[in-house]
Order: structure tokens, then sequence, then C-alpha cells
DNA sequence: TTCACTGACTGCAGTCTATGTACTGATTCA
DNA sequence: TGAATCAGTACATAGACTGCAGTCAGTGAA
């Protein structure tokens, strides 16, 4: 996986770098009141390395966000034998739930993170879309799981509902200002409504 | 409802110039391609005259999207003594479905508005944007209708579920090349799959 | 050890979105 | 008719992002 020694890991140092700066003016200053050229002044290197490691700003707090989906993909792929569907969906997600509130990087990463995507506009829509994008990978997942059981569209739908029921319900918990465990049994409550629809 | 008589009505034809001015553009030489000074100059207006009617340039293109939110809104107000939550919601949904392939205004902007939503990122991302602030409309409206069935967080995964099934399934029904018929199917499809756990 | 090469990072100039400010002129209202 | 209002304008500026032409450290092979 790891393409070289010395070179790659002076390249993650700035990344992680650059992650670093960027969290510390947000929490300070707001996420409104922080340049690109702030950040990368920050982490001591150019703007211009900025976008050689996140394609737009937002995209600094989403960094390491893929690593969610990649643990309920496992888990659809890790199914047992005579496991059905509602469990393996259920499984998936809570993997992704319980991960988003744990071991999700240094400091409050996470945390910051879901304050902001409540409340800046600019971060819910790229957020939403990762979503969106994780939720085709899914979707295809769980149709080869289970070939027979469901069509293209089916799969969609499902793991569309369950996506859009899970982050409606956390962002309507964040907003009525809930701390992380309230908002995770709204998570979890909104999973249980719609894992009924399969059984 | 209207405040004005001439004055609203220039207002609103260089908003409808400017309308479709973009599509055009954006039908010829691709959304990229586009800049806001081009559809101003098309348009015969000062590109500041742009940023008046619209906050950013996705917005053209999601302009009149209100109005079908509206509907389902309505839908719930008008919501019969016996009739349950189920129904309630399914015609709701299907008010909007309806006419997100009907009477959507001028021309084709609804199918150039989902083929773009399919493909172009920036436009998706606010597109799930607006989708989530009508959510939390709806939800608001539902859990009013049905105050003792429904607690809040119920009332926003239900809906979350619902919008977000039936937009997964629109999407990839879309990203597969099916027809506006068979989106639509795939719509229906999606929603009463969800329909069933609320049963 | 040497040397060609890759790739992370830089500086600069440029495009485009988006916003603040001050102004013009056409409606609208008193 | 005079005053207020408001769509539209011209001008200036911030700030995100990109293309291009480099530099230099790290790497891998001779």
């Amino acid at each position: 996986m790891e393409k070289h020694g010395l070179r790659e890991r002076k390249k993650q140092r700035t990344r992680q770098a650059l992650i670093e700066a960027a969290v510390r003016l947000f929490e300070d200053k707001g996420y409104d009141h922080v340049t690109v050229a702030e950040i990368a002044d920050a982490a001591e290197v150019s703007p211009r390395t900025f976008f050689l490691h996140f394609q737009t700003r937002e995209d600094v707090l989403l960094a390491n966000a893929d690593v969610r989906v990649d643990l309920a993909l496992q888990a659809i792929a890790e199914r047992r034998a005579g496991e059905q569907l509602s469990e393996v969906l259920v499984r998936a997600m809570d993997q992704m739930i319980a991960d988003t509130w744990d071991s999700d990087l240094p400091s409050g990463l996470a945390a910051l993170r879901a304050r902001l995507a409540a409340s800046v506009p600019a971060l819910q829509a790229r957020l939403l879309q990762r979503y969106l994008t994780a939720q085709a990978e899914l979707a295809q997942a769980l149709q080869r799981a289970f070939p027979d059981r469901l069509d293209t569209i089916t799969a969609s739908a499902l793991v569309g509902a369950m996506v859009g029921a899970i982050s409606a319900a956390a962002l309507t918990a964040l907003q009525r200002g809930d701390g992380p465990g309230e908002v995770r049994n709204a998570m979890r409550q909104a999973m249980a409504l719609v894992a009924q629809s399969v059984t």
C-alpha cells in the first residue's frame, strides 16, 4: 500500500499539519473567518500546497471520513452464512454510527465537524454529497451480497432511506442542542425505524 | 401577496430572462463553461444584478423548486379526518414527485436540472442541501399534524427516510440512463418501500 | 558513489464567484 | 408635486481555485 518511505511520510506530515491548523483556526475564529491563506500560513506551507492536499476548503474537515464507509462495506462483506438482510444492514450502519463519535482521529475533529455541519451551509452541502457517494457504494455492495433479494433500485432506496433517516435525526438532535449521547440515540432510533421495512 | 404592480413585474421579467439565458447557455456550452458574467450579458443585465436575484450561480437552476415543497406542506395540511399517517405522507410525497416532472415551468427546466444534478458535483451538493431544509419543514408540519403519534426525532427520521430513499432511487435510475417514466417508477417504488415501515 | 528521475512544494499570474459601497433613475405613495 | 423606495448599475475588493514554470529533496538503478 505504501509507495515510498520518507517522502510519503513527509507528505502525510504536512497534510496532518494542515488539518490541525485548520481545526484550530476554525475553532478560534469561526469557519467563515478563516482563509486558506491563513491555514497554509499556520501550517508553514504555501497556499498552493493546500490545494495539493484538498480539493476545496471544506474538504479539510471531511478528511478521513472515508474510513467509516470502508468499515460499513467491510461489515457487509463479512456477513455470515444465514444472516438476514436487515441484520447485515443494521450492523453496517451501526459500524458507521459508532465510529462517528469515537475513534475519529486526534482531538474532537468529529465533534467539530458535526457542529459545523449543522451550522455552515457550504460544509453541510459538501457533507451531504459525500454521504450520497458513500450510499452508492453501499447500495452496490448490498445488492451484490443479496442478488436475488434486491434489485438495483431497491438497494439504492434502502440505503438511501437508512442514511437519510439517520442523518436527519442526527441533525435535528444537534440543532436541538443535544449532547453526543442523545444524538447517538436519535440515530439508533432512526435506524430501527427504517429497519422495520426490511423485515 | 403581490406588493406592487409595474415595478414587481419588471423585476420578475429580468429574473425570468436570467433563468432562460442561463438554461440556454448551460445546454449549449455545458455548466462549467458558463460564467455569471456571460449569463448576465445574455440577459442584458449587469453581472451585479445576477446576484441580486440569486445567491449563488447554482441557484438559477433551483429557482422555483420551493413551489413543490409548498405543495407537499399543503397536502399535509389538507388531511381529512380519519386519514392515517402513512396515507398523508404518501400523498405529500406523491405531490412532489408528480410535480417534479410536469408543471415545472417553461421548457425542460426540470429535465435539465435532473441531468445536471446527476453530473455536476457543485449543483448536486446544493440540491441536496435544499432537500434537507425542505425535510425540516415537512417534518415539523408532519409532527404538528400527528402530535401524539410522532415525536420530533421520529418525524425527522421518517421524512429523512422518504426523501433519502426517493432521491437515491431517482439518482440511480438517472445514472443508469432511464427515461422520465422509469425514473418516476423508481421513485414510487422507493416511496412504497419506506411507507411499509409506518403501517 | 554517482546520476537521472520522480514528485512534493513553491511563486506568480490569472479567472471567477461573491460582496460592500455609492450612485442613478424609474416607480410609488403621501 | 415632492419624498421615499427600490431595481439596477459602476467600481472596487476579497478570496477560492487553477495553470505554469520552476526548485530541491528523496529515491532507485548503474
